[in-house]
Order: C-alpha cells, then structure tokens, then sequence
DNA sequence: TACCAGGTAAAAA
DNA sequence: TTTTTACATGGT
C-alpha cells in the first residue's frame, strides 16, 4: 500500500485514540485497526505505517484530505519546543510525542456532529448521529458517506425526530443545511470573524464555533473554553484538585499561545489515558 | 428512579 | 439586562 509520509514523531496509535473511544461514527469508522472514510465517492483506509500512514488508495483527489483529517497542518515541533519550558505541559507533551490531532474534513459534517454532541454525553452523541448517517449517508464497503447537506435541507425536523434528535435540534440541522453552500467560504476568514458568522446560524452558539476552529479549520489559538471536558482537564492539570470555572480557563489562553488547539487536545488525550 | 453528560434558545424575572 | 428552563438519549 502506499504511504503518505508524515513528519517524525508520528503516533498512529495515540492520534487515532478518539476513535477507539467516542469519536468515531459511520463516517469515519475505526475498523480492523485503520481509519475508513469516504473520499470522493469511494471508500479510503487509512493504517499504520514506517515513517507516516498507509493509504488505499491513494490518489492526488484523496492526498490533501487525507492530509488534514490527520492534522498534517499542526507544527509538533514548535509545540514540543513550547512545552519544555511549561512545567505542566511539558511532561504531557512528552508522554505523548507523536500525538497529532484529528480534524473533521467537512464543515457541514463538523458542524452537524457538534450540534449531536451538544449537552449531551459524547456516547449519547454517536449512538443518535449514526443513526442520522445510517438514514440519510450512502454506505460504500464498510463506512458511509456523511449525509449531504442538500439531502437533509429536504428533510421534514419530525423525521429526525423520530432518529433521537430534539425538536430543537432537529431544526437546528434542517436550518443548517440549507445554509451549508457558505460554510466553505468560512476558511479565508480570522478566527473572530468565523466565530462570529457561525453564532448568527440558529443552534450554533460559541461553544460549537470554538471547536469548528479547532476540530475542523485545526487554528492553533482555537480555546474552547466552555467545554466540559476541557474544563474538566484543564482542571486536572492546573486547577490544583479544584473544578476552574468557564472564565478562569478562558483566561489561560493567553499562557499557551499560540499553541492552545495543541494544548486542548494534548490534556484531553492525557486526562483518558490510564 | 434520578441524575449527569464536551449547549442553546427562548421564556421569565 | 440577567437568570431560569426545556430539551432527548444512554449510562450509571
């Protein structure tokens, strides 16, 4: 199979662990230890590798989305360099060298599995949006296409409904949908402007906006500080044994940048790990 | 059974 | 303007 080479030290093992846990879906499906995703109408797998990760196939169409699901665009060493003057930080970093978060390809899908994932358990989350992929994605092999936007802007909100989404939510999706065609416009804007645009979209508050940044445009200062589980291992790390409220996380942004995506993600792995 | 889980908008105060 | 409430699923 052929390899797509990534920079040295590269951890298949440890960057894929989300999927082993609660990330994965029928759209990016963990399957017989490699990452299979539907690129370009047909089915890709992703697995380990000498010096980067193998892929099949791998044609120029599949190259650079291959490349940003598995974070390529993140600078390792520059964070590595960074950490080793954190005291905190830098052992986690260490511990886990090689770790190189994954993005979320499409923005529609990126949005619309946040909007599954929002106050409820990222368990609940998957069990309800692969449901929505199961009804509305088109199955190759062993993954499905994620559900097209112009397929759900079609959909009766009852419909979802009947799939464990909230009436709410179910609105949110529909609404989203129709929206879908200027989301990829968002890539050329600066974080703030991004944040901004998305929050005007009923459903989307900043809680999604923030991890749109860092889940699916990977931006290397995307904070999101709302979120329970950064809350949670923020706190573990530097709330010395105390729960830190939303605002003082907020207000330790400026201390990792602008490397704070990185930091988010590289205390939340450390904070599941055994 | 009740409560919590990687929020958000709309109602009530 | 700020605070409270309803929401749906799945695990404990």
């Amino acid at each position: 199979m052929p390899v797509l080479p990534l920079p040295e030290p590269y951890s298949f093992r440890l960057s894929t662990e989300r999927l082993r846990t609660w990330g994965a879906d029928l759209a990016t499906l963990w399957h017989e230890e490699g990452v299979h995703r539907i690129i370009g109408g047909r089915e890709v797998r992703i697995e380990e590798a000498l010096g980067g990760v193998s892929v099949e196939p791998l044609t120029e169409e599949v190259e650079p989305v291959v490349r940003h699901l598995l974070g390529a665009p993140f600078d390792l060493g520059a964070f590595a360099a960074f950490a080793a003057a954190e005291p905190v930080l830098g052992p986690v970093v260490e511990r886990l060298a090689g770790l190189r978060p994954l993005l979320l390809a499409d923005p529609f899908e990126a949005l619309v599995t946040s909007i599954t994932a929002q106050q409820v358990s990222l368990f609940a989350a998957t069990a309800v949006r692969n449901r929505l992929i199961e009804r509305y994605g088109e199955r190759a092999d062993h993954a499905y296409a994620f559900p097209a936007p112009e397929r759900l802007a079609a959909v009766e909100p009852a419909e979802l409904v009947a799939l464990g989404f909230s009436h709410r939510k179910a609105e949110y999706v529909v609404g989203l949908a129709r929206l879908a065609p200027e989301l990829d416009g968002l890539a050329a804007l600066r974080d703030e402007e991004v944040k901004a645009r998305l929050q005007a979209v009923r459903g989307l508050g900043e809680w999604t906006a923030d991890w749109f940044l860092a889940r699916h445009l990977g931006r290397p200062e995307a904070w999101p500080a709302g979120d329970l589980g950064v809350r949670k291992a923020v706190s573990a790390f530097y709330g010395d044994g105390r729960e830190l409220s939303t605002e003082e996380v907020r207000a330790m942004s400026a201390r990792f940048a602008p490397f704070q995506n990185l930091t988010v993600h590289y205390l939340l792995v450390a904070g599941r790990l055994p």
